[in-house]
DNA sequence: TTAAATTGCGCAATCGATTGTGCAAATCTA
DNA sequence: TAGATTTGCACAATCGATTGCGCAATTTAA
């Protein structure tokens, strides 16, 4: 049913129909008696107009593109949803793109959906480059976990710096001074803030260079797995291990258990990412927990900003600390 | 850019220019030195035509709707994953929607949906009511995981019946006589079909009605937490549970660990839905893992059949078991 | 050499909505 | 009662593509 046939019905003019069905019969002078008329046909035959008709004439889709490295990896997951739900509430709907962590898929999402006239974009970059960003986003923008630095495109984040800086503090406290931190893509802003939370703790707590490792190469759990591996192959094996996220803490939790190690009584682990059963690991899993309904709704409070013409800032959120097992106090005293 | 705007830097027509860059070039004997140019200039100036008017104008969008009733569910952000993917290779966008198992936003969903011309549906309903699908759609639709008897919507899902009849068994073979399952949303075919395995393999090894415990009210952590509870106050404690997906399984585990229980020395546990993590658990968790990237494909294959006019058939995939340790074996041989 | 066939491309309608403007009819003003 | 206002609605353009049809110009056929 499309608004011609549905004025046909009311034998008067689209332009009317429309009119009252946008709301605006008072302001072109609409009688309420015909308004009456036309939203009751309307609701009893299901009209619904045709949004593709719609948007080519308001140049406006209600749509935002939502680029995700990894929709499988809990940490996105749960932001999708929380984005979904902000966005739906607002009237928005999601477009989604997974990128798998590939540039080019990601620049060939941002193609996409751009020639789909998203009103906007919320992206979780895969974080590396940013030219194909620069150059062709001329819609609002908010950058979601990982930005970029020298620019200027909005961002949401949690405070890595701080929530690695705390982890490895609470491992220092414990008496830890070996410590092993395993990474994830090396050039991403939070692996970059974690790696600079990490040093600046064990700086400032006078340990030495020779007993920081920093290795890894991506946030997976293969990462977290072989890197886990090289590591307890060490001459002087680390008495800790700190997973810059959930994937890589899984990872290298199943190197340990193969190499028939015990944690924390042989090694201790402690994750960037909380999730719902780190409690039910064996042991339970301590964790940095990043704010993820916060996040999720910052982002889209922002992007509304941008959309609204405003001026934004971007945000940097405050992590937690979760004290579990997994870490042993190896405290002479 | 619009195509207007590249006809006249080209001086030529729209149509023209249109012609050759849908590849019609040949069609209607536009010439090949004018293809060449019309194709050197779009490429130079990165024209993307306006998928809005091209959309409205083709009646065809390329975008299918997915709708889904919890992304933070791994089982359904795996799915969604495997989806999108198969969707991008053939040309197709995925816009998302998030029910939380709520009907009425699924309804909603589908308004939007269908409003948004979208050429097809994959939908993992809630499950309990389908009028609004029956009533409201009439592109292609296929379901996923949930389907409903008495009608003739495509579906593809597991062999729910056979990996719980399975799981049931193999509890069984362990020894087990007094098994309790905790199960999801009562009123959907996975749920009433993994209900089915289960009493099935009960009848098989005529074991009384007695011994059978099934309760429980949806998917959620908290009803397996909730459930087991309930079911440790019992006078004689069940010596295995089935938690009936993923997040029952976690929910249990949880109740059963604050009980100060042990898994699997004072009741076993096993779970329909298999994780990554789950060897990773104290203990780690046997499961029935389902054929996630078979499920997705089939299901993307499936839509495309629909699209293309072919008859198609509905799919049961089938599931396999992962025996772990948290399954005791308390047969007295 | 002329009619017929082919080549090469553009006009204008179309998809389904929204909206600036205009034009009657009804009402008001003096 | 004539002119000025106001009321109520419709015409036609527009958004940016695609496409049936038609019309010259060129080539081929006889």
């Amino acid at each position: 049913m499309t608004i011609k046939e549905l004025a046909q019905e009311l034998e008067m003019s689209t332009t009317t129909v429309s009119r009252v069905l946008t709301g605006q019969g008072k302001k072109y002078r609409i009688s309420e008696k015909t308004a009456q008329r036309v939203r009751e046909v309307a609701s009893k035959v299901d009209f619904a107009p045709n949004q593709i008709a719609r948007n080519l004439r308001l140049q406006k889709t209600n749509t935002i593109g939502l680029i995700i490295p990894n929709i499988s990896n809990p940490f996105f997951a749960n932001l999708a949803r929380t984005v979904e739900e902000g966005l739906r509430k607002r009237g928005k709907m999601v477009l989604l793109c997974d990128t798998k962590d590939d540039t080019s898929l990601e620049k060939e999402a941002i193609e996409l959906l751009l020639a789909r006239k998203v009103d906007g974009l919320l992206i979780a970059p895969i974080g590396e480059k940013w030219e194909h960003l620069k150059n062709n986003v001329d819609i609002p923008l908010v950058l979601i976990d990982r930005y970029f630095e020298n620019n200027d495109f909005a961002y949401v984040t949690t405070d890595n710096y701080q929530g690695a800086y705390d982890a490895t503090s609470f491992l220092i406290a414990k008496g830890h001074q070996n410590i092993a931190c395993i990474q994830g893509l090396v050039n991403t802003s939070p692996n970059k803030n974690r790696i600079r939370g990490f040093i600046q703790a064990l700086d400032d707590h006078d340990i030495s260079q020779q007993d920081r490792f920093i290795l890894g190469t991506d946030y997976s759990a293969e990462n977290g797995y072989e890197s886990t591996r090289s590591l307890l192959q060490k001459a002087t094996r680390p008495t800790a291990i700190f997973a810059l996220n959930n994937q890589i803490a899984l990872g290298a939790m199943k190197a340990i258990n193969e190499a028939r190690l015990n944690i924390p009584e042989d090694i201790s682990l402690i994750s960037f990412d909380e999730q719902y059963y780190f409690e039910l690991l064996s042991p339970p899993l301590s964790a940095v927990k990043q704010p993820m309904e916060g996040i999720g709704k910052t982002a889209v409070a922002t992007l509304f900003d941008l959309l609204e013409g405003k001026k934004v800032t971007s945000s940097k959120l405050i992590p937690s600390l979760i004290e579990r097992a997994s870490v042993r106090n190896i405290s002479k005293s």
